[in-house]
DNA sequence: AGCGTATATTTCCTATCGGAAACATGCGAA
DNA sequence: TTCGCATGTTTCCGATAGGAAATATACGCT
């Protein structure tokens, strides 16, 4: 069957080989480009921002700069992350990003309990890290130490059955299908339970 | 089962129409906050920034509204990154927050083509939103609408094999195992190829 | 108390933002 | 061609952002 995937990133090419200037963020371009994308025209932005028709105009020629009231609506009214307004320069980009992982190809990383596999690595800048981890049977040393970073995390049960701990939780034992979500900032372990390894999938927030 | 679900947050409230209710987003108290954790007095954030004293202060205490220019300017002098600026304050007490979804026990919504079911639906305010899907065998009417949002998205192919388009892109094919990656405002779509449905595992970002 | 210094706020004033309306441009139909 | 309509741009002007300087405010020190 075909599997043309590209497996890879694949972002519009940097511009400029030219002196290294700070991207002044082209603020308007960019809103032009999502306005464009959902088909709306000045008339409809107006609508859902609030903001006159000729403002949105000389917003997107680059003939004002918006007060930071005048960014939100818009950021609200075009149903766009302030955040992504920013990030998206460059590293976004206009055509987006995408990035296959087939099964086995991620970044190994091995310890004694885990085999972590990192998903979409590829991408550098992404606002989940996502893993496929086997935790090996019977590995209690994961007590030793738990796990503490800021964050949230997902965890999902691909195959056998582990137990997970947590601060201020009881320990809940998960079999394939189950899944969690916690602070990832409480302290948290994952050992598996039975005499098989167990499979998990788990999304990290960047 | 709980059947009675509104399907959560699949789309994000896109029906429009409805102008501006911008959020309060109080800039001047997080750029004060900031400054003063790094023991700068407006002087310095001044020579910093190239901004006036008094165009500091106001903006500190919402007297105006600093057009993005000057935004840019304030990212840029007090040394943080922009989309840091619009996160809100860590809500998340010192107890942290877990919640587990036993298999099959999610919020359903069934549509002609896929079974969603969304995850660790307790959680109302969560960076990451889970869902497990089932895409049915042979259904191709996915392409009539793909559905387009912001944010970034992972996918993970639990069973079966399935077709994922997306704009910009050459349409992959992914079997059990593969994943992809993506930003979510670029059209995507998903359908089921082969004789069997296709169970998907997918993590939106909030 | 008064004086001096350092920091924050308020007062001007000009440049510019942002909205209403006029103007320009494109395009399909008669 | 003409009209008609829809979309995007420019003009005009009141409202306001933002800088320079004056004015508080706080805190030591003698």
């Amino acid at each position: 069957m075909n599997r043309n995937g590209d497996g890879g990133r694949m972002m519009r090419a940097a511009s400029g080989s030219g002196p290294l200037k700070v991207q002044p963020l082209k603020l308007g371009e960019r809103i032009r480009e999502i306005r464009r994308r959902n088909s709306w025209t000045l008339e409809e932005a107006s609508r859902r921002t609030g903001l006159a028709r000729s403002t949105l105009s000389k917003i997107e020629n680059e003939q004002m700069s918006p007060t930071f009231e005048v960014v939100q609506k818009l950021a609200a009214g075009l149903e766009i992350e302030l955040p992504q307004l920013f990030e998206a320069a460059e590293p976004s980009g206009a055509t987006g990003r995408r990035t296959v992982t087939r099964e086995g190809e991620g970044r190994p990383r091995v310890t004694a309990t885990y085999e972590h596999e990192l998903l979409s690595v590829e991408l550098a800048k992404r606002k989940m890290i996502p893993f496929k981890t086997r935790v090996r049977a019977r590995s209690f040393d994961a007590f030793s130490s738990w796990v503490r970073h800021p964050g949230e995390e997902f965890l999902y049960v691909l195959e056998g059955s582990v137990a997970f701990y947590t601060e201020f939780y009881e320990p809940v034992v998960l079999a394939a299908g189950d899944s969690v979500y916690y602070d990832s900032d409480m302290g948290h372990a994952c050992v598996s339970v039975g005499d098989e390894d167990a499979l998990i999938l788990w999304v990290s927030t960047g």
